[in-house]
DNA sequence: GAATCAATCCAAAGCGCTTTGGGTACTGAA
DNA sequence: TTCAGTACCCAAAGCGCTTTGGATTGATTC
């Protein structure tokens, strides 16, 4: 059913129906109407590419998501990033249209995007110190949002992040408060430019209290659970080991607690951690007292607001770049507890 | 730049542009090697939308992925899934449409992808018990390929799907072999199809051995953390705890590993586990030796044999439908061993 | 030398929609 | 009665590509 059969059964003319259909003015009400119910009687609805080819604009955002070619790793929080974004295209009839792509292709696919027109805009994912994306998003005239920062002319393009810097100044100082003085910092690929600025946070936290980060106690690594496993037993198990973890992830943090438990020990107790916590579906931090202190703040959520953010771009060309830096909460749990040994 | 530019470049007509780059035989093998360079160097790429409309296939295919709208959750096997199916498209020049949708609408949306020709396929993720998506596609004509099985009429339709039911038989009779007897069930939501076949097989098993399955032994909920500490909690700190879990995922796993530890107990030698592991790849089942004994199938690879059918039967119409049924491993982890008093 | 054929290329139609630039009929005012 | 104005509708162009149905050329065959 297309528009030309369509309009062949109500006797009228494309123009009118396509304009009945898309409300316009020119077109008698009860003609309208009529248009209408006949149109969902037959199920009908716009082919999507013919629409698209006529208007110039394709009702889809690009969502690349780079897939790391040494670990093969998907980021474990882009499935409720892209629910949260989902939800908002959905309620604007837009599409999404995803690439699946080994992180060194990136940029090829990016431009591919913008050459063959298929879509209005794009979210980009995981952005790295100062990424090259962003120069290329510019210079093809991509309409985009970054979920996160490059950390470098931030100021010149739009994003949607979280302060991680100061959650990880104040889950450092809420440590250092308890009197715990050797903190491991575990965080991710430190490329990102997001694992960067919690290690500034950490490490600015420590040295306001005259500390000197010890490099044998911060990692840095792709976030999976084994990771944090490896890098809580090895330290525990090490000449003078941490008594208190920050960890970037709760994927990360259950390897931690493994660690832990392994070694005999009991988390909050000889051990405290302080994670950074997605707000994952799956993966809540507890129901009614969280598991883990942690900085908060919703992925999916962010997802949200980026889509929102895009889309709002895309309708209103030609304004300035927003931006849009979301506070993590602190919310105390139990895997946190007093030094055992203070000072 | 569009065909109509390049050709001008060229000083050809679009017909005999298109025609190379397109590899028809009828142009110069010269011709078609300068009309490539050129094309190249202009950074030129077939409009999207446009080259759907001309040919009729939008070398798209679409994947709906439901949202519990009670529980808000989102599938965390997702993610992988769609990196394995992912790859295959990119491989293949396809590009992967996504709605995230509430449950409730699925059906809408299924219509709606395809009266809008907006994508050559879809898959379908998580099919119920008589799923009526799949007649749905059936009868609007769309080629599909299920991930997973909706238990009736399973002949008529293409699938890719994990023999639960032996996997979890398996692992029930490993367990009864260890000297379980009190054995529970932490299972999905069993309107899911796989979730019931999972129980089929744990029951089964403990049939033959002439045991009868506890009801008090056997939950059924979202796949959560949560899930997975609050059951096993509750059955632990019962009257006749069970002394080995069956667990249907590694995330409700390490829900009832938290249980296990907090009641102070030792998973592998107080109770013993076994899960069925997707081989999410931000959360391994350890490195050189399982974390837990399991059940094992790669629900990335599951993503590309989807991807490979859906691809094959829409280049190939008319075939009868294809199924594919994976077995998966059994594999000895640490979070088993002999029951502490056998009969 | 004429006819046949393969190799190359092209003009134009068509995919299904939106949108431009009118047309027609009816109204109310002059 | 005429004219401008409005409300409603339509034919046709155009979005950027593929594909049909030739046209042209040069080589080959008889």
């Amino acid at each position: 059913m297309n528009l030309k059969e369509l309009s062949a059964i109500l006797g009228l003319s494309q123009t009118t129906v396509s304009r009945a259909l898309n409300d316009y003015p020119e077109v008698n009400e009860a003609t309208r109407q009529r248009v209408k119910a006949v149109a969902r009687k037959n199920n009908y609805r716009p082919n999507t590419r013919a629409k698209g080819l006529a208007t110039g604009r394709t009702l889809t955002i690009g969502h690349v998501i780079p897939v790391s070619t040494r670990h093969e790793i998907v980021n474990p929080i882009f499935a409720d990033f892209i629910a949260g974004a989902g939800e908002i295209y959905s309620r604007n009839d837009y599409d999404m249209l995803l690439s699946v792509v080994a992180d060194v292709d990136e940029e090829r696919v990016y431009r591919e995007l913008a050459s063959r027109r298929s879509v209005d805009g794009v979210i980009v994912h995981g952005p790295r110190e100062n990424d090259p994306r962003i120069a290329l998003l510019q210079e093809v005239g991509l309409p985009f949002v970054v979920h996160g920062r490059a950390g470098t002319g931030d100021s010149g393009y739009s994003w949607v992040d979280v302060n991680n810097r100061r959650a990880f100044e104040r889950a450092t100082n809420f440590l250092l408060d308890l009197g715990h003085r050797r903190v491991a910092l575990i965080n991710g690929v430190e490329t990102m430019h997001f694992a960067n600025r919690r290690r500034a946070g950490f490490v600015t936290a420590l040295e306001n209290r005259g500390l000197r980060p010890d490099p044998a106690l911060m990692r840095s690594e792709e976030m999976t659970e084994y990771f944090g496993f490896r890098a809580a037993h090895e330290m525990l198990s090490g000449p003078t080991p941490p008594s208190a973890f920050l960890i970037s992830s709760m994927i990360t943090a259950i390897g931690v607690r493994r660690a832990i438990g392994d070694l005999g020990l009991k988390l909050g107790r000889d051990v405290s951690a302080i994670i950074h916590d997605d707000e994952l579906s799956y993966l809540r931090n507890g129901e009614e007292v969280p598991i883990f202190t942690a900085t908060r703040s919703s992925v999916r959520h962010a997802g949200q607001l980026c889509a929102e953010m895009l889309l709002d771009i895309i309708r209103h060309p030609g304004q300035p770049p927003a931006q849009k830096l979301l506070e993590a909460d602190l919310t105390v749990g139990m895997s946190t507890g007093p030094a055992a040994t203070p000072d």
